[in-house]
DNA sequence: TATTGTTATACTCTATAACTATA
DNA sequence: TATAGTTATAGAGTATAACAATA
């Protein structure tokens, strides 16, 4: 068990936060208040980045697949012909980082290195017949899954203009 | 050197990804297709999070507190007479995980740990006056350098809905 | 001399089990 | 018996230095 962990987190559901006590006839502490918190930008946008990676997991579960993971397999179908440290790089994953991460891939035969004939120091990345077919699957179940669940939380409309405005953050802040 | 570290990190920038070529007249690779990952979620998601805590690092440089300390400070004053599994549990901490961070902030000076009188198990937290002190000049540069910045970016119309479909994701997703 | 992939390593975050002192 | 704070520990994620093969 090295691969798998699935989804079955514990954590901290901050949600559930300041509960679990037993409802004795005592004063009775009552929920916090986050007052300037829910306004702050970082605390939100941690939060709600856990919560969709927590969802995307649990879509993901009978693929096995990460975030990470997910965006590996698209950014190598999308652009054949790249070595490791331009896929790497485009995704801000570090080279040294990426190693295992490709292990990993590779040895569930999802994609594979292929030693370039013009630069023999590259592995150029490709995509797997399993690996093809595993991306299909996985894009079907986070657009069904995933994806679809922020579109009935938000709407179309607002939908497209988070996304829009989260990459503007990750592009000029 | 345990308590610092700044703001000072490479990390890999994605902006500056697939560069760092030198310009021989060769082919040249041209920057990758990111294709639909620039759309999915929790990727623009994760990489808005990054940028939104690097910069807060930065802004927070001289007072040397991070998003997650900041959060602590500014809980513990919004709700004073709390122990440590409340404020924990709130902000998503997990209990063990606390204690290393309020030994870090209490020997800054920062906040206090006190034995409660009604149950001796507990330890009610509080702000010193150098905590308030930090805290008020924490909340200022936020506001002004860090909030700010994003008002820069979107507008505070686009802003403020910006914050409340992430607070409906971390909520209710 | 510089770059690609790699190893080794370290530091931060996060997670679980179990101890202690109190209740 | 249960809870609060704590310790120890393990696993991810992320960071840097340095090495071998190749350019």
């Amino acid at each position: 068990m090295t691969v798998s962990k699935t989804a079955e987190k514990s954590s901290e559901k901050p949600a559930d936060a300041a509960k679990g006590r037993k409802d004795t006839g005592e004063p009775q502490a009552e929920a916090l208040q986050l007052g300037e918190l829910s306004e702050q930008l970082g605390y939100v946008l941690k939060r709600a980045q856990l919560k969709v990676f927590e969802n995307f997991l649990r879509c993901m579960a009978s693929l096995q697949l990460t975030p990470a993971q997910f965006s590996v397999l698209l950014l190598v179908e999308k652009n054949p012909g790249r070595n490791q440290t331009e896929i790497a790089s485009t995704l801000g994953i570090l080279r040294p980082n990426f190693v295992a991460m490709l292990d990993n891939l590779e040895s569930r035969d999802l994609c594979a290195r292929i030693r370039s004939t013009n630069d023999r120091r590259s592995h150029i990345l490709v995509l797997t017949d399993k690996g093809k077919a595993v991306l299909a699957r996985a894009k079907k179940l986070v657009a069904t899954k995933h994806e679809a669940r922020l579109n009935d939380l938000l709407g179309p409309a607002n939908r497209e203009s988070l996304i829009e405005m989260l990459s503007k953050i990750a592009n000029e802040f």
